[in-house]
This record gives C-alpha cells, sequence and structure tokens, in this order.
DNA sequence: CTCCATCCTGAAACGAAGCTGAGAAACTAT
DNA sequence: ATAGTTTCTCAGCTTCGTTTCAGGATGGAG
C-alpha cells in the first residue's frame, strides 16, 4: 500500500509518515507542488493525502490538473480551511474525501482504509475479518489475540479466503492460486486443507466462518 | 440518480427530501430501520444516506447486514454522534463517508456527488431486477439486501431469468441452458425448480416475480 | 360446467460431493 | 542417518442437492 503525502509542515509531515508506517503502509512524505508532480511520475500510489495551503502553490488546482489529466486514483484532502465552502470546493474539485485540521490520527486511517476499500484487487499487508488477523508480513495470525500457528499450506489458503471475504470461492480458483497451475482433479487436497484449517480457526460451532458451498466452493463469512 | 434516505427525524427527514428533490435527485425518505429494508427491495438506488439513531434499532447494525449481503452501493452515515471513535467505526463497517450533525445542506450534496463519481467508474458483474440483485463473480444472490441462499441449479436457473428479464422464455430453452442438450422431455424437473426459485425469492404474492405461461414457459416480471 | 392437459409441490430414493482420521511420502534440520 | 514436521493419498462415512414420482390444483377448450 503506497501513500504519498504532500504537507508543507515539517511536524505534521513527519508525524503521518510515522503514523502510516506503524500500520505498515509505505508512506511518501513531499512537500511542495513541484515535488508532488514528480512523485507522481512514479506509479502505483494508492491514495494521495494532500494538503491545501503548499508553499509554491495551492492543492486545489494540483488536483485538478491531475482529474484532468485523467489521474483516478483517491484523494483526500487535508486542511485547515474548514467552512463549508472549502469542503464543496475540494469535493466539487474531485477530491474523494475531506479532513480538516485538526484532526485524529485514527480517523485519518479509518478514512484512508475506507477509500482503499473502494480500490479494487488491493493488497493490504494486514488482513483482519471478525475476529481473525492476519499478518502477511509477519507471517502471524492470531484468532481473538491468541495466535494460531498455520503450516505455510494452510496460511496461504487462509489468506485466499481473507483477501475475498464474503465471496463465494470456487474450488478450481482457490486451488489454482495455492497449487500453481499443476492441480490435480482428482484429488482431495482442498478439503483435506479446509478440514484442517476449520479445526484451528472453527471453534465456535455458532457462528461458523467457512461455509461450504456444495458443488461450488466455499466462502469465508 | 435515486437516493434513499434514512432519517428519523421528521423535520431533517423533509428537509433533506426536498433539498435533493430540488437538486433533481429522486429521493426516498424513510424513518425506521423496518421501513429501509423494506425501501431496498426495490432495486436502483444510488446512494443511501443513512441516519445511526433510529427508533427501531441501530443503523451501523443495518449497514453492516447489507454489506454482508453484498449491497454494494455507497452509504454515507448522517450522525449527531461526533467523537472520533464514531467516525472510525461507521467508516469501519463499511460506509462510504460520514457527516456529523449539524451540517449545510451545500455540503451533503458535495458530498453526495463525490460518492456517485466514484461509484459510476466502477460497474461489476451484477444482474438487478426489482429487487433482486444477483453478482455472478461473487456468486451471491440478495432479495432486498437479505441474502438468499440457492443451490447450483437454482442459481444457473435465476441466471438465465435475469438474463432475460420480461421476455417469456420457452420450457425447452430454459432446460437447453441448464441441463446441457441430452435433457429428458418426460421430467418435470423444470416444475420443481420453478417451485423452489418462487419458495424463495417469490415472497410477495401480490407482487409474484415470475409468472407461468401456460402450454408455453416462464417469465421473469 | 366438465374434462383433460398442464402445472405445482411434498416426500422419498439416489448418488455425488464433502469430511475426516490414519498413514505413506517428502522434506528439513540437527 | 534420524527425528520431527508438513504435505499428500486413500478409504469409509456422512450430508445434502438432484431427480423421480405421485397426488392434488389449476386453467383453458369445448
Amino acid at each position: 500500500m503506497k501513500i504519498l503525502i504532500v504537507e508543507d509542515q515539517r511536524r505534521l509531515g513527519q508525524f503521518l509518515k510515522k503514523g502510516l508506517a506503524e500500520r505498515s503502509y509505505t508512506a511518501t512524505w513531499v512537500q511542495t507542488c513541484r515535488e508532488a508532480r514528480d512523485a507522481l511520475c512514479e506509479t502505483g500510489y494508492d491514495v494521495i493525502i494532500l494538503d491545501l495551503g503548499l508553499p509554491d502553490g495551492d492543492g486545489l488546482d494540483l488536483l485538478q490538473e491531475w482529474r484532468r489529466g485523467g489521474f483516478n486514483e483517491p484523494v483526500l484532502i487535508l486542511s485547515a480551511r474548514d467552512s463549508v465552502q472549502d469542503r464543496i470546493k475540494g469535493l466539487d474539485f474531485g477530491a474523494d474525501d475531506y479532513l480538516a485540521k485538526p484532526f485524529s490520527i485514527e480517523e485519518l486511517l479509518a478514512r484512508v482504509r475506507s477509500l482503499l476499500r473502494r480500490q479494487s484487487a488491493v493488497k493490504e499487508t494486514v488482513l483482519e475479518h471478525r475476529n481473525l488477523r492476519m499478518d502477511l508480513l509477519g507471517r502471524i495470525v492470531t484468532l481473538g489475540g491468541a495466535p494460531v500457528e498455520l503450516t505455510s499450506r494452510e496460511f496461504a489458503l487462509l489468506e485466499v479466503f481473507l483477501q475475498n471475504p464474503g465471496r463465494i470461492l470456487t474450488r478450481t480458483l482457490i486451488s489454482e492460486k495455492i497449487w500453481e497451475s499443476h492441480y490435480d482433479v482428482d484429488t482431495n487436497l482442498l478439503d483435506v486443507y479446509m478440514s484442517k484449517l476449520r479445526n484451528k480457526l472453527d471453534l465456535d460451532a455458532a457462528k461458523p466462518l467457512f461455509k461450504t458451498v456444495r458443488g461450488v466452493g466455499y466462502q469465508l463469512l
């Protein structure tokens, strides 16, 4: 998850970068319009956090320039200007959200998550669902806070589900992700690993995590 | 542009409806969770404006229910609860924006425009008809926002109808789509599955979904 | 109105799909 | 090598969707 922070205030910029880094986002921090333009030449940013009061130009102009150029990634405006008119203007210029200073880092993170959720096929490093938490970098899974030991196959399988919560995933789709292309149809490996996962994770029978969809596949509830 | 307003306060509800209507949005205003569920049976809403403090339940629960059912349209939360924690919770429950009361109608409109802009960019493989919604990718069917469980055959059958809404489909045409070519004429499988589908989907006898065309086939109304 | 073809629907039989424990094979680290 | 772990195979057992069937309901032709 790459995030670009455009913010001229030194303290705030560093604070944001640190806060985002702690949640394992990759944050780049720039201080001027000029630097922002350069940074956007590098592709792959998933969210832009944009301050309006910049030393060498107005953030809104920058935003408009991007939108006209077909740049589509979500932009969250961060501004001390908090009049209703300012907010309206920001959103109508193509911003996806508007947060007034001062703000809490927690709220900023929540809004970033909300924006990212909209983006399709985004990859996060920490996947969470219900009381399950999976840290892809640390390779750690916890269930209700308690660590659960998973083998690599089990881990891969669970990851597929956490990347697509609620979706009904077909058996072939899952198998292809885990066993590459050379998946043998005559085997019941997937059944076996589903059984293992359920034994380790699906402790509360009343609210099962995994649902079998007969003839199709499975669904993470 | 259809907008659903879920707001229990009479004054505010009317105010919103009027304000949106003036900008030529088609706004429907309901006052309870119950009504909201019913309203969502009608498909085609582009944005939901959701108040949290409702007389018969919490808006957040409603939101969660919808999201779990695969309901994907943007939801803007409107709430008097304005602590940072409330905002974070709302966004993490699947809201797309959070606006605290009191607010200006102009800002609300700006945020609605922002949500609509984002929405139109993403098209999914979703079939919709009346209060029915079928997500072919996620293999999820919802009726008025509530998920409906269908077996493979039932799903396939419903898909045939949703691909041809309003058309009268002959029995052989339907059967051939679902049971491939080797379909036995002497069987009444199609009748059986029509019955099953009706049991699961056709709950409102006043406005039936499926019409039997005697001697010919069926029609999705 | 009557009759007959057509359609509806509940129940039961059947069979495929899925679950799981046990153990063989493969891999890893000491 | 050896012990320990993980991956994979297999067989039996269970579960649930599909299909068949039969009796009842319905509607249109005459």
